[in-house]
DNA sequence: ATTATATTGTACAATGTGTTCGGTACAGAA
DNA sequence: TTCTGTACCGAACACATTGTACAATATAAT
């Protein structure tokens, strides 16, 4: 990618955390976010679509390669929930809070951060879903697998959050 | 309350609820609702003062009375989740849940939900934070009192959305 | 040096917001 | 029934925001 398309992107991508650290998404306007990422009102059009857009795509950044870098790498093996592998999940996730990568952080704790915690989890439970290996044999009877995945990912989540 | 007032206010709850049923709350405009709800533009804005606000008085017209309800009735030794008892919160929430008051199930299940879910849940752990006896003896050792209060809070909602 | 393309600034129509106002219709009290 | 207050309407309004278009400029890649 073009280093003036990756600079223009990244101020985007920062002025937008920014601004969602300190105000509601819906009352953020495009011309905020490119005021303050010093960046042409066509420029902002030709990156993304719309506001939705660009949160997605940034809900991409922060949390996708996470996922796609272990759902990729074949080791179906590993139990998700052993954070001394270093190919964990987990471990990578947690390794990305402690470098605080993107000010992921403050965009957990900020006012938006259920559009976050949604995006996590929906991911979470993909990739439990496509590794049933990793929890058949710790189903309790008589629970609806869905259920169980759900209430798994949803504790975990909110464990997160809690503790950042 | 001005029985031309209720009208007016019913109606725009109602339309307000089923465009939420359908399309996201961003992408809702004043305009749609007082079409749907076939009332002026300036009544609108004479009962809310934006678009937000009616959000947060729709969430307390589906829920705060139901905690406020027992909140207020002086049954602080009943035990939050004995759905048996006549003034059990969770009886009263399960009886609205039932008869699907202003078309609740809806609102919790669409593509807004976590706007009610959110409400909800703080609803509830407010009630629980204030009702001490009611967790005390069942309190694990060595676990934070606020953790285990969200802890409980977020898998009752879970549960409730999922079973929904 | 040349070509390709990303960026810029401005202008623009279209849409949505929140307010104002005079006239009308209705609710509740006398 | 009459009277008074007030909620409603609908239209108009200023204003903000959105998303697009285009020609000029700056910068990357070869």
């Amino acid at each position: 990618m073009d280093r003036r398309q990756r600079k223009s992107r990244e101020a985007i991508f920062k002025a937008f955390s920014e601004l969602l650290s300190k105000k509601q998404f819906n009352q953020i306007t495009v011309g905020e976010i490119i005021e303050k990422a010093d960046v042409g009102r066509a420029t902002f059009y030709a990156h993304f679509e719309t506001k939705d857009f660009l949160l997605r795509e940034l809900c991409e950044e922060l949390f996708c390669h996470i996922f796609d870098a272990t759902r990729l790498n074949g080791e179906k093996h590993k139990h998700i929930f052993e954070c001394d592998a270093p190919s964990s999940v987990i471990l990578h996730l947690f390794q990305h809070l402690q470098k605080n990568d993107n000010n992921i952080l403050d965009l957990l704790v900020c006012e938006n951060n259920a559009l976050f915690l949604r995006y996590f989890k929906e991911n979470l439970k993909l990739l439990i879903q496509n590794q049933p290996q990793m929890f058949n044999d710790k189903m309790p009877p008589n629970i609806p697998t869905d259920f169980f995945i759900n209430h798994i990912c949803a504790t975990f989540v909110e464990t997160v959050r809690w503790w950042i």
